[in-house]
DNA sequence: TTTCCGATTGGCT
DNA sequence: GCCAATCGGAAAC
């Protein structure tokens, strides 16, 4: 019985670089399983966030209560909370100890469509998950799955055999400091990116 | 404990 | 294009 068996990201795939693995993980599909239903797509606009040398980071100023998942295990995602209204998902790069983390910032909505449409409360599919807190919302992601590991039973990654990848880079959005870092990372021509 | 400000979004000019 | 909303983390005092 050959069943076609979707190969999960798993912490192997995280504990390089942060900035090889934001290349790396675009075109990959990320699916959450949330109350019977799921919802996912292409991962089509990340950015990086390294250490000390990064004055963007949280990790910019060393190890804090709020940050410290950065310097842990990589493959766990690293959520916040931001502007008194939004979480943004991250998942931790880097070996144990050295701090490094990828925001996702957009994804290509193709599973759930309808389920992504009643969270987010906007019927048009460019506004659903065309920005870091809208995928939040609209996968059902919230601050309980902080600290959980990739992949597990309700968030997970896997490799789309149908690459297309053309990869562009450019300066990340909405920081004010360490600007001239070329750490935001995306599938050119994509009509599914942040704003 | 006080103050400042942010890895955003959505609404209004 | 501009700006308010909104609140917790982190640093200053």
């Amino acid at each position: 019985m050959k069943k076609n068996k979707i190969q999960l990201l798993d912490s192997a795939f995280f504990n390089h670089s942060t900035l090889k693995v934001a290349k790396n993980i675009l075109d990959k599909y990320i699916i959450t399983e949330r109350n019977g239903k799921k919802c996912g797509g292409r991962i089509v606009e990340v950015e990086a966030y390294l250490g000390q040398k990064d004055k963007a980071s949280h990790a910019a100023c060393g190890i804090t209560k709020r940050n410290k998942l950065m310097y842990g295990k990589s493959g766990r995602i690293y959520i916040y909370y931001i502007y008194g209204n939004y979480n943004m998902f991250n998942i931790v790069c880097e070996e144990e100890g050295k701090p490094g983390a990828i925001l996702f910032r957009a994804i290509e909505p193709e599973i759930g469509i309808e389920t992504m449409i009643r969270r987010r409360k906007k019927d048009d599919v460019f506004d659903l998950t065309s920005g870091p807190a809208k995928l939040v919302q609209a996968l059902g992601i919230n601050l309980k799955d902080n600290g959980k590991k990739i992949p597990c039973k309700d968030i997970y990654i896997y490799e789309d055999s149908n690459k297309r990848r053309m990869i562009s880079s450019g300066p990340r959005v909405g920081i004010s400091k360490s600007k001239n870092f070329n750490y935001r990372f995306f599938i050119k021509n994509n009509r599914f990116l942040s704003k």
